[in-house]
DNA sequence: CGAGTATTTGAACAACGTCAATCCTGGTGG
DNA sequence: CCACCAGGATTGACGTTGTTCAAATACTCG
């Protein structure tokens, strides 16, 4: 049932780090990772455990999330299939990672991740840019976190998913049904606010007919403009 | 009088990016670098313009901010002698790079940097762990942003003014007296608050016999065990 | 010394959080 | 197939924090 383990037929092979190595290079590669599937909930890594390994997401959602010593929470980070998770040339992870979906991973030690990395400037390369993109996309979600409101935070946050949802490709103009791999309470951790809060104004929006809502997770964006708009 | 503009005597030699280099690729780095003085207030680079130049700051100390469309601003980033600044492998510019202080930079043209990470694998990899860190730094004052209240931003700026003041040494226990690089307008812009909470909470913190205040940018902190108290 | 700017202070207000109750929904077992 | 249950979501009333607007005061630099 597990012969799906090799790199060959892997859902990410073109999309994540590897596809910076050839299929030889690969082999070397295929032999260190192996497979771990996450519930919904699981714990991939803690928060201050000693930083032991790094992977592929291959399929799921998974959550960053820091928090205060008297436990107040905030996700500082989602990750998506292809999307690199983990942390080398570190000591000890800063974030606890969590599943928010089943997940799948292909895990690599971290001490020989690292000796691949060196010797493959392409993959080391890669992993910078998008080391880069994260960081830009953190900082972009400081001044959200730090300076739009609560209607214009939870907006922009469905917009982006339903970017997300259809692919990030130019989105069509007409209504878009999706479903949230998020909780309100998820959220809510993503946007700095309370479950509260963010119930209230999806409700302000779909009363204003901006969206549906269908069950916990179910959402149609119907009027873009209407969305955005101010009031 | 600009006899100084060789690496060899820059301040940040040992500590910039350029540790990674020997004498001799230093020489070549050194044809391309040019030295860059900045006037308080003056901007190096654009959010959204072309992605030109980067470089390591030499002296000073330099913002990035971030903006929404309506103007309002929140600091993403500050940059200290010996940062790098900039973005290899990037088209456009995200964030508008300010001189907080008069400042001076080595700075570097894109193109041919990239061509020098790709040659010096050692110092691509300081890059990646710089950028590693700088990203788990951003992630961490999401927290903050998102989740403490006013009074525990601006414990924890000073906190960590203070650290970088002392040389980020093991902290005397005794008082210490320094100079913000801010002005109440940043500390506000970085904390993501107004200019009037900041000043109250000083004002709050000074009158519990926490912190002295001398002038607009000297503090002293007296008691770290009051200032972190929360009452 | 004095103009211009930064900072402090005050009062009223709005946005968001808190607490508490209720509703929905998706899954489970009879 | 339906009733029930538990966790998640919504709604409401109210309190708090931090913002806004406005004015006074203190610095800094020429």
């Amino acid at each position: 049932m597990e012969a799906t383990n090799t790199c060959a037929d892997c859902a990410v092979r073109d999309s994540a780090l590897c596809a910076s190595l050839n299929d030889g290079e690969l082999m070397a590669l295929n032999a260190l990772g192996r497979r771990r599937k996450l519930a919904r909930g699981e714990v991939l890594a803690w928060a201050g455990d000693d930083s032991l390994i790094c992977g592929n997401l291959i399929s799921g959602v998974l959550k960053l999330t820091a928090s205060t010593p008297d436990g107040r929470e905030q996700i500082v980070g989602l990750a998506y299939p292809a999307d690199f998770v983990g942390r080398p040339y570190a000591g000890q992870a800063e974030f606890t990672v969590t599943a928010v979906s089943e997940a799948e991973l292909c895990l690599f030690p971290r001490a020989p991740f690292e000796r691949v990395l060196e010797d493959h400037a392409r993959m080391e390369r890669l992993l910078l840019q998008r080391t880069f993109a994260a960081l830009d996309e953190a900082r972009a979600r400081m001044l959200a976190l730090a300076r739009l409101s609560a209607a214009e935070k939870v907006t922009g946050f469905l917009l982006d998913m339903a970017d997300r949802a259809t692919g990030c490709r130019a989105m069509p103009p007409g209504p878009v049904t999706f479903d949230l791999p998020l909780t309100r309470g998820e959220m809510a951790e993503v946007l700095g606010m309370t479950i509260e809060t963010v119930s209230r104004q999806l409700t302000r929006l779909k009363s204003k007919g901006a969206i549906t809502l269908a069950g916990a997770r179910g959402i149609t964006i119907r009027d873009r403009e209407l969305l955005r708009g101010r009031d």
